[in-house]
DNA sequence: CAGGTTATTATGTCTGCACATAATAATACT
DNA sequence: AGTATTATTATGTGCAGACATAATAACCTG
């Protein structure tokens, strides 16, 4: 057989893997065996495995040769994008309020996540979706890592849309999880028990903390994933 | 500048744009320049770049250059284990009951979902951490598809779990989104109403739909996920 | 000047070769 | 026999060179 591109030998590894060829469990030709047979480079080989192991589908160790996962362990991305972007995409007229805004020390919790103890900057405020409550967001900001956005003017300006304009992180961290509407329910406009798919996602630059935010979505809200 | 291997390079690469060396939107030098400033083959660069590139980092395309993402699309990864796995990693005893199992019409959703509409099987159950409920699972199977299924006895073997090992798909389909506890209460033994984190998904092998799964955690179950 | 053609350029990818590295198998030594 | 050392092997990665491809810029031409 003849195969030209990576992708073509990813296509008939991933032919023979799904027609059980090559069953889970077993292990594969080497690169230089499947190099010969496909009438490519070993390198070639290798780009497509390579995106074959990092995709879950093979493992692959040194010496001990390649071989189909046995319980391939599937990685949905969720590509999270700005809100604004998000709620646009979907056609609809983004609005921002701006709903609290002091300083005061955060519940343990959010200590524990972020890693600090003393007074931080708290936020409060409504993400709208043709004017409809789309979510709302609990802001925690670490001031000492950007103290430039108490220059800013947030009841304009979008606190994340700022932050990821100015304060790059390098590390991130999310927790995604369901919870009966408390406080959130008065600026949503629901009523209080509703299901709320929750976003937690603490961010760092480095070591430094830089902000943790709970994201409370409208009910109904479906979070997509392809794999 | 001296590097040697292509994570250096990238490291190079994202502390520049860390450090606003190379700010967002602006275009970076092309992979000969590159090549030539960190003293390595090109493709070395190209790998990097690459890398960097499906992390939602850069934006390349032919001829106009690499530049800085203007709007990093973070992708946070979410490995879906199976159950089982992600249980027993918690260092829990695992355990399955199997609640109903029936032929019959699907809802239109699912109907919809699958693209199909004759008669499914139809099976409910239970997965247990340390024998206290963990997620109730409503899933459709389109028997069709894998016909094997009805000779499994599914009272004892988790169908999922015989699902992975004997019908791959190439296609899978999520959807993670929060409600209120419905006929799922009784069996996770929680009350009516309790906001649960449900993740639907569906299957496809090539064109052929499988099965369509709901899965209802328990309440309090978080999702993890890193960036 | 508009519209189409051609050149240029940066990335995408392949090849063949080389060496590095990790894991295992084989061997030697006590 | 048990342990330490040394091959062997498959993957990981690097290099230089080449051509392919897509997007843009430069150039004609009417």
């Amino acid at each position: 057989m003849s195969l030209s591109g990576w992708q073509a030998v990813q296509d008939e590894v991933l032919r023979r893997i799904h027609a059980r060829d090559w069953p889970p469990g077993s292990a594969i030709p080497n690169e230089a065996d499947l190099a010969r047979e496909f009438g490519v480079a070993r390198a070639t080989v290798n780009r497509a495995l390579q995106a074959l192991a990092e995709a879950g589908l093979l493992d692959r160790k040194r010496k001990a040769g390649t071989r189909v996962a046995l319980h391939p362990v599937r990685k949905a991305t969720l590509s999270i994008p700005i809100l604004r972007h998000e709620i646009e995409a979907r056609g609809l007229a983004y609005g921002y309020r701006l709903l609290t805004r002091t300083h005061a020390t955060a519940p343990v919790a959010v200590q524990a996540a972020l890693g600090l103890t003393g007074p931080l900057l708290h936020l409060t405020s409504l993400h709208l979706a043709a004017d409809r409550p789309y979510a709302h967001e609990d802001r925690w900001i670490n001031t000492d890592a950007v103290p430039d956005i108490l220059t800013v003017d947030l009841a304009v300006l979008n606190a994340n849309q700022w932050l990821v304009a100015h304060a790059p992180f390098t590390r991130g961290d999310f927790v995604l999880t369901a919870l009966n509407a408390g406080p959130e329910a008065g600026p949503l406009g629901i009523a209080a028990g509703a299901a709320l798919m929750v976003l937690e996602r603490t961010t760092w630059d480095g070591a430094v903390p830089i902000t943790w935010v709970r994201l409370a979505f409208a009910p109904g809200h479906r979070m997509h994933m392809v794999l």
